[in-house]
RNA sequence: GGCGAGGUAGCGAAGCGGUCAAACGCAGCAGACUGUAAAUCUGUCGCCCUAGCGGCUUCGAAGGUUCGAGUCCUUCCCUCGCCA
């Protein structure tokens, strides 16, 4: 896509789609007056980012998109101690090597994102790096650390920090390793610019903190000005944390969340979150936007923006295979009758939903309790709940409602002798694979 | 160390000898309504089953009193205030 640069700037972008809570002073000048280098941390605390990292993801890729060069820095060394903001508890250590293991994962997800530019092709100017922290702060050793960089913070700034100030009132209090979060983060800054020339960072608006702490220490050690700027967090209108389905959050990893259910959780999106997602999450000009506001002000029920919506971030992080595949799967599990398809048909399109293989034997006979089989494959937690979930009519086997509890369900009603199509609620599908 | 208050289900919070698996609120789950939205309303919300005025395990821990204890007593552990 062509950047739409001439006209606009990356600030200007980042302010309509209200990516911008709080920026550093003169930000707007470096990024017209130069190619700025500009980086943000992720955490490895899973092997896998979710819905809440896209926001970073893609404002790493605007910024490539508008010229500037991204780095996101994978914070094995960070990771290993733990960022107290936002966080009202000491949290668990990681073990190297889960460490290790989520850092690969993240990269992966990272690079669909980010122009890495390659051998093969034409080298491109401002190509995005992916950096490990652990490469620097391993290394270090204390004295160096101490006199360097710990010689510049007073212990009256950092208890004057937010997020340090928070834990200090919290019963729990704060160990000393997470004390010394900021200035590892603050340090990160200062390798980046040496290293780099990396001269701003972005961040959730929980890092403002953080990142003012590295500017503050490139400006002591390098005398030179460094900016930050960080984006809103991500909320719903209605109160309920961003980034959940019902079954939980929301990977980027389809073997997390399959594509399927991801396209889902974007189509779900409530009418007064929809346009503000979109321009979080989506690369649409302003003016597609624009229609697309207008189109759900006057047809709200057709949801034309949430399709749009799902479309779009399905698309970035899965791909335009997956959402041709999402989008015929929705419109036959919310549309048509699966009675009436046959079981490689249903196979196809729900291939994304979850499934379980059970014994045919076990539908032998006079066959195999319903809820029994919501247990089973764990869509009830325990029978009773299964048995509570019958009763008051949230369960479809294929499509059609169960409400006796004491159902029993038979190998020659399972489609094609094969399947069966099991759902909970109005959304959640299972398949059980006869074997 | 002394004095005072308290520890109840995912959270908050009632309960003060029997009908307490434990009020109520939130969160959760499901239903109705709708647009696969929101709001609202309804049901449900310890675990198990052969689903019943059924069985089992809970009210910080361990003992005890009692026909019977979340409720009374003892000891211990932890938290929060105030004082040293």
């Amino acid at each position: 896509m062509a950047p739409d640069t001439a006209m606009t700037t990356l600030l200007d972008e980042f302010t309509w789609r209200g990516l911008i809570y709080d920026a550093t002073e003169g930000l707007a000048d470096a990024l017209a007056r130069e190619r700025v280098t500009a980086y943000i941390g992720f955490d490895p605390t899973a092997s896998s980012l979710h819905v809440g990292s896209l926001l970073m993801m893609m404002a790493l890729a605007r910024l490539q998109r508008f010229g500037h060069a991204p780095i996101a820095i994978v914070g094995g060394g960070t990771g290993m101690i733990g960022d107290p903001s936002g966080k009202s508890s000491e949290r668990v250590l990681l073990s190297p090597d889960v460490l290790e293991a989520n850092l690969a994962g993240i990269r992966e997800q990272l690079e669909r994102f980010l122009d890495f530019g390659s051998l093969q092709t034409a080298p491109i100017p401002n190509p995005a790096r992916l950096v490990d922290n652990a490469d620097w702060l391993t290394a270090i050793d204390l004295m160096s650390f101490l006199r360097d960089t710990g010689k510049h913070f007073t212990v009256n700034y950092l208890l004057a920090k937010e997020s340090v100030k928070r834990r200090l009132e919290s019963e729990e209090g704060i160990s000393y390793t997470e004390f010394s979060y900021l200035l590892l983060q603050a340090y990160d800054f200062l390798q980046l610019f040496d290293r780099y020339n990396c001269t701003l960072q972005l961040g959730g608006s929980d890092q403002w903190g953080n990142i003012t702490a590295g500017i503050d220490l490139i400006r002591k050690l390098r005398a030179r000005k460094a900016h930050g700027l960080v984006m809103p967090l991500v909320t719903t209108a209605s109160g309920v944390k961003f980034g959940k389905s019902e079954t939980g959050t929301v990977w980027l990893d389809p073997k997390r969340t399959s594509a399927f259910k991801f396209y889902q959780f974007w189509l779900n999106t409530e009418d007064r979150d929809v346009l503000t997602y979109l321009k979080y999450f989506t690369f649409l000009e302003r003016a597609a936007v624009e229609d697309l506001e207008r189109a759900a002000r006057t047809a709200p029920e057709k949801r034309e923006a949430q399709r749009v919506l799902a479309r779009e971030v399905t698309a970035l992080v899965h791909g335009r295979d997956q959402v041709a595949r999402a989008e015929h799967a929705s419109s036959v599990l919310f549309g048509e009758d699966i009675g009436t398809l046959d079981a490689e048909e249903v196979l196809a399109v729900f291939e994304d939903v979850p499934s379980s293989a059970v014994s045919a034997n076990e539908f032998a006979g006079n066959g195999l309790g319903v809820v029994d089989l919501l247990a089973r494959v764990q869509l009830a937690p325990s029978k009773s709940e299964a048995r509570r979930l019958v009763q008051s009519g949230g369960v479809y086997v294929n499509n059609r409602r169960i409400s006796d509890p004491n159902t029993r369900l038979r190998r020659d009603q399972a489609i094609g002798g094969r399947l069966f199509v099991v759902r909970k609620g109005q959304k959640q599908n299972h398949i059980v694979r006869l074997t």
